[in-house]
DNA sequence: AAGTGGTCTAGACCACGGC
DNA sequence: CCGTGGTCTAGACCACTTC
């Protein structure tokens, strides 16, 4: 009698699913105990170690908690630190609605630096895009990104003003991201710069350099970005 | 005839160990097949489950890579991004000696913004050190850590001089630190620090605010850094 | 076809926490 | 004491990759 599956759909999945699906509903608040694995396995029809391995697999997501002799309680609300978000995404985390506007939209020719980054021969085509960020009418950031123009054929300005860049990239070329290595510092803003960010010259700005990997691994994106330092600081954890 | 336990090390961490041993050893080099679970299964007459439980917790330390059908194979000798490390252990793992001076070591009583995100009450007394920290002879950052005087009493200078404040608390007081909570922004050089770090006023900085949290979760220092945007740079990685 | 990892079973004993 | 998570067994079938 093994055919625990349905849908194709693995047994713990379903099981992590219907977890998940409790706690987004507020029905389980941080600090609840979620069934413990035993009351897992006979609610779910299932063996012991596949409710375990559902509980395991929620608690490297870092969503519970499990306590040896104790139980398995879902964990605190997590600042998502460290994470990967769009413009927009990054806002709506925090409650707010930005805006952008495209500043550029250029085919670049001979940039050999940025195409190493992005590991491509370094005659190739690239777009380069630059975006004025804004929050609350007022800006505080210049995003330039370089992507292969022609990997992604047909990425316009006009589509680029409608939807982000991530979105536009998952949704119409398939390309899911997945992570990003990325270099800060501090610079200062020169004239030009200045008069984009409405700040004085040689205000200190933080400079982010990313280079963006697809799930598939390839670099995908590199992003220069400029903030203002008095609107924006980036939240970082580490661990040892 | 259960106990496959001995020295009361469970079955998987010893055949954890004895892959990373190999791996240490440099007898399995990155790319190269690991044992396949029924291979370790049987070599270490263990079932298939705590074979793969072992395979698993050394996927998700990323020392290894499982490719479905095909085997597991060591994972490329990964950058340690994200990772919280005391200026000695940053210098080391980039093959560098750095050296340190103390600038001043102080008792404050009253600061009452630095008590709060320690989580401690606002009167409390505060050891506050600033060090300079130099590679090669030059000056490229300067720290001012924050931390409970009364929690750690008898750090003196002189040791702080001699050791690092890492492994100082962690061997004195047996304090294992765990994470990093950070805010990082920019600001520019004022008059003293400018002297301090050898760099024009007004130059950028990258500015580093730390709460380190020990194992126990509860935040045990804060640290303030200021760093020369020219000769250091904070590198990051993000996930989706 | 052979070998690999992925999922799963139906149990077992242990170590620990709280009552 | 009882319930919890942690470890473990001795198998099974599936999906996938490689040859």
């Amino acid at each position: 009698m093994p055919p625990t599956r349905q849908n194709g759909t693995p047994a713990y999945k379903r099981i992590q699913e219907s977890i998940l699906k409790r706690i987004e509903a507020g029905q389980l608040k941080p600090g609840d105990a979620v069934d413990s694995e035993r009351e897992l396995a006979r609610l779910h029809s299932v063996s012991l170690m596949t409710a375990r391995h559902a509980l395991a697999g929620l608690e490297r997501e870092g969503m519970v908690e499990r306590r040896r002799g104790s139980g398995t309680f879902v964990a605190p609300p997590k600042i998502h630190f460290n994470k990967l978000m769009s413009f927009t995404e990054q806002l709506a985390s925090r409650g707010l609605v930005g805006s952008s506007r495209v500043v550029s939209c250029t085919i670049i020719e001979e940039q050999p630096e940025i195409s190493a980054r992005l590991a491509l021969p370094s005659g190739t085509r690239l777009l380069r895009i630059e975006r004025l960020r804004l929050g609350s009418d007022e800006p505080f950031a210049l995003e330039t990104v370089y992507l292969s123009a022609t990997a992604f054929p047909g990425l316009t300005r006009a589509r680029l003003e409608r939807s982000s860049l991530f979105s536009e990239l998952e949704r119409e070329y398939g390309v899911n991201l997945a992570h990003a290595d990325e270099e800060i510092d501090a610079t200062s803003a020169d004239h030009r710069i200045a008069d984009l960010l409405c700040v004085p010259r040689g205000a200190p700005l933080l400079r982010i350099r990313q280079v963006i990997f697809s799930s598939s691994g390839e670099a995908t994106l590199y992003v220069l970005g400029l903030y203002r330092s008095d609107r924006h600081s980036l939240l970082i954890r580490r661990f040892r």
